[in-house]
DNA sequence: TTGAAAGCGCTAACAA
DNA sequence: TTGTTAGCGCTTTCAA
């Protein structure tokens, strides 16, 4: 058995509340004490039990993420960034893949709440805005707006997509394609193709939407998306990816169709994510590691019970690299 | 106050070791009693504590994660795959993510100590052995062997290494490099490196090696020391790049100096990770899936105090595509 | 088939 | 400055 706080007790002469006290640096407690019970709980390996003192203050120090999937590099970077500074704040993390599975999502939200964490970051949204507002727990949602009275963190989508589009056109493409992979993954979104539609309708330009709505990440979807834009299209000379993945997937497809990037076709990407092959791509970055920071940040405002900003809205940035 | 087994043992009008048993279903109810407490839980909202019952059983049926990046593909793939299997068997995940940094390492490892995580795995290795082994906490490892008594999980690097280099000769290279990028990253990847030796040893080849040990992942000093490489050695004609990311690094630069790939220069990357952009990298894949299953798997073996092996060695596969 | 009661390890009012 | 004591919400012997 594990040594405990009534061990530390027992061996130092004092009663366990003592003990309690400086574990927490609570009271009035004489350096001399201090410093043999520190002494004690060296010698004797102690380890205190969270698990007994979460239960004891009714707060676990733990913050669970549910995010559609780790593995897609947007969501690792966020998780990563949410995870420093939950660390720093003395937070732990656990970690909810939902796979965009309904059930799964809402499993995970009861076992959560069983858990006792002291508050969710929502990176996924497959239920029904009823079922998050009656959450009743300290809720910040990452990247999508549930309802207006939920904390959310999010990037500019909008101007994201004028931006994304405005480039293309400002490169005088002549027909441009919005490609775009889940919808689910993330409404928000949205608002880049309906920027997209903006800027270009009313000009003197072509363009295509093409999205797929399909559950999960499966890269072979892209490739097959990819694959029929241009058979459909065979003239397009702009493409708008909705995030760096399906825009590598774009590139790709055109070297393979012997379509030079920049000089027959332009691509741009969204998202911003740094990793091996995208550094030449010309994209939207969003603020990746200022979302994650803000969303640890806010959440832990909540759980304080301080109050917080309902909507935040992080301006993007475009990159101008190679292939535009 | 939430609403607890008391509160349902009131409403029922039974004991609150009834309204446990129920819960855990265990010993003899009857079907008339177990049908009214059910009611009475969803009607009130129930939901058990699982910090009260984890304290209780001295079981908490949550499982701690230690890798270095969450952000790098190969381990966000392998968190998924974790993730999904502990889900399955009832487990939560408590994601830690050191950055290879000792001290970070060395504190989660405490902190999921205090947390009463059942156990953990340990992908990242940055402390002495004489340290994990002093966990004294069902453990396995991911691709690191730190001491004989500790379960591996690991797939053929050496293998690995030979198939990649073996393929770059099949294909004429005159002048191969081996690209490395943290060697801390992965202690065993260090085999790759030598069946790379070993099979361009003696023969009428070419080599360099060249590694970078720093810490962290900066994609920045991954192009560094691609374009070292070339400006050092013009004439490379083939490169065994020890990580995918690495891989399309190489690539790029190739592009960016007017290399063909693979007509000039030849390319096999390493972990077969499905990031868009490398699905026409040449590499060898790591079965990620299984060793995040098997990781698992031999955890709760080890949980429940059954044996498992302590050196497992998956194989990985050859994929050649487009890049040799 | 059910209940009483003693924990699990720690915290926190209240008292001294 | 320190101790007593009653919980936190649940599990689990032991007894009925």
């Amino acid at each position: 058995m594990a040594v405990t706080i009534k061990d530390i007790a027992e061996k130092v002469g004092v009663s366990v509340t003592t003990i309690s006290r400086v574990l927490n640096n609570r009271g009035y407690l004489s350096d001399d004490l201090k410093k043999k019970v520190h002494e004690a709980m060296e010698e004797m390996n102690y380890q205190p039990n969270e698990l007994a003192r979460s239960l004891s203050r009714k707060k676990s120090n733990v913050i669970g993420l549910i995010i559609p999937d780790i593995s897609h590099p947007f969501f690792g970077q966020i998780t990563k960034h949410i995870e420093y500074y939950a660390y720093k704040h003395g937070y732990k993390l656990m970690l909810c893949n939902s796979l965009l599975n309904k059930k799964k999502e809402k499993e995970y939200i009861d076992l959560l709440r069983a858990s006792q964490v002291d508050g969710i970051i929502m990176g996924s949204h497959t239920m029904s805005v009823k079922e998050y507002t009656s959450i009743k727990l300290p809720l910040v949602t990452l990247d999508r707006q549930i309802s207006k009275s939920i904390p959310c963190i999010s990037s500019d989508n909008y101007s994201g997509g004028v931006l994304a589009t405005k480039l293309l056109l400002s490169k005088k493409c002549r027909k441009i394609a919005y490609l775009s992979g889940n919808l689910r993954l993330n409404l928000l979104a949205k608002q880049r193709h309906d920027a997209f539609i903006e800027q270009v309708s009313g000009k003197d330009v072509g363009f295509v939407v093409k999205q797929t709505d399909l559950n999960g990440f499966k890269y072979k979807e892209y490739e097959n998306l990819v694959r029929e834009l241009f058979e459909e299209h065979p003239d397009i000379d702009g493409v708008f990816a909705s995030s760096d993945i399906l825009a590598l997937q774009v590139i790709k497809e055109c070297r393979r169709l012997g379509k030079a990037v920049p000089e027959h076709v332009k691509v741009v990407g969204y998202d911003g994510i740094q990793i091996g092959g995208t550094d030449d791509l010309s994209t939207v970055e969003q603020p990746v590691k200022k979302m994650g920071e803000l969303a640890v940040k806010y959440l832990l405002r909540q759980i304080a019970g301080e109050d917080m900003p309902l909507e935040t809205i992080l301006p993007v940035k475009l990159l101008e690299k190679g292939t535009t």
